[in-house]
DNA sequence: TTGTCTATAGTTAGAAA
DNA sequence: TTTTCTAACTATAGACA
């Protein structure tokens, strides 16, 4: 684990291989140890390797025969249904994984096209280039950064009324004004925090204007955009 | 674990042990799985919870069945033998905790006469008040230095040799000469680097004068002795 | 309840003695 | 070989949704 990723495959080395086998041996001794006194549960191990005829056990070789006393009554039909083996919990593995990979690609093109959206307002001629796909998905990006805009409104009586002005979040669908927006303004953005943040949104709760974005204006957290990372 | 430091006994509220159980099982499982696909082995666990009547197993049915087979034709006398049960897991954990308190013990004890060791040389009648176990070991730790200058003077070959007077590491036994030095010089420390620290040796190695301190000198690490800590 | 988040406790791979 | 060290990892307690 320590000072490089670990790749979770077969060790070749063998000196290398006994010496994970045993150190990890011994990390899964004491968390069972820790789960059975914390938890008041029975629980049992075997560890079966090759050099040593002898499986290591945990606990003692009495508490595994109670424990697997238990195991033994239970019906063969209930076992395969119930039993938290190792199938269920690989493919539990792989469908939580899956999620996560959802949802990441779900933020990441959210990102994306929260970032072409201050792309296009930021220069005339970006708007060129774009794809139906990204044009929709824009589209949905503007649309959800104006219904942003107006619950901040509705929310926090704004100061400055005359300057921020939307109709029903639906006026700059597609290729709309946005695209066709300019702006001057340096932006500085800090690359780390938008793996973390919607900024699009980020941008409205600073009080930024979209329409009409002034030279410099700083994000809810601090941050400014920097035209440096739209091109 | 995180957040506090665990206490280690069972838990007594419900749901708190139930939240408990359930990530500290999907870890452990996690382990074993790891376990045996780094290291090529076989291995199995069944974690039998009061509540459900199933206990989990891992990996599936057969898979234990398979490592219990191995064990179960283990003759009885070399299991209670060889096993690595949890008996000899627990009497191997205080062993390992034994020796580490001991060794923690004399090291602390090594860092108190180095520091009294300082004390002495700091001010006229200190070593009124010391009696004899202190003595004594003072002793041997102002033997140990003087045994360190030496060593760093025959590697270093010395600049300053007219500075350094030794007689074979015996000449200061007891409450000789060093009880009776007078050191007029501020010193600052870093206390804790001290325990990741011998001082004594440290100041050796800083090229600071044992018996005639000047009346500021830096250790080997940039740290600097500070009378404030010394009474 | 269940799931998500995150700071911190705990584990361990590699290196060095 | 084993033991020790510690940077760099993972696991998880508590908080929150």
């Amino acid at each position: 684990m320590a000072r490089k990723k670990l790749d979770r495959t077969y060790i070749a080395n063998d000196s290398k291989r006994n010496a994970t086998l045993k150190k990890r041996r011994n990390g899964l001794m004491k968390k069972i140890n820790e789960l059975t006194t914390l938890c008041g549960i029975e629980a049992c191990a075997i560890i079966s390797t090759p050099d040593d005829l002898q499986p290591e056990v945990w606990p003692s070789h009495s508490g595994v025969q109670r424990v697997l006393y238990k195991f033994s009554r239970i019906p063969e039909m209930e076992k395969s249904k119930k039993m938290f083996n190792q199938e269920n919990f690989l493919s539990q593995s792989i469908i939580k994984a899956r999620e996560q990979l959802r949802k990441l690609r779900n933020e990441n093109r959210k990102k994306e096209m929260s970032l072409l959206m201050f792309k296009c307002l930021s220069s005339e001629n970006s708007a060129n280039n774009l794809n139906m796909t990204n044009l929709s998905d824009l589209s949905w990006m503007i649309d959800l950064t104006l219904k942003e805009i107006e619950q901040n409104i509705t929310r926090n009586q704004p100061q400055q009324d005359a300057l921020v002005t939307t109709n029903g979040g639906e006026a700059m669908k597609g290729e709309n004004a946005p695209l066709d927006s300019h702006v001057q303004g340096t932006m500085q953005i800090n690359m780390d925090a938008m793996q973390k943040q919607n900024l699009a949104m980020d941008s409205m709760n600073g009080g930024g204007n979209l329409m009409f974005p002034t030279r410099e204006f700083g994000l809810s957290n601090g941050m400014v955009w920097n035209e440096h990372y739209l091109h």
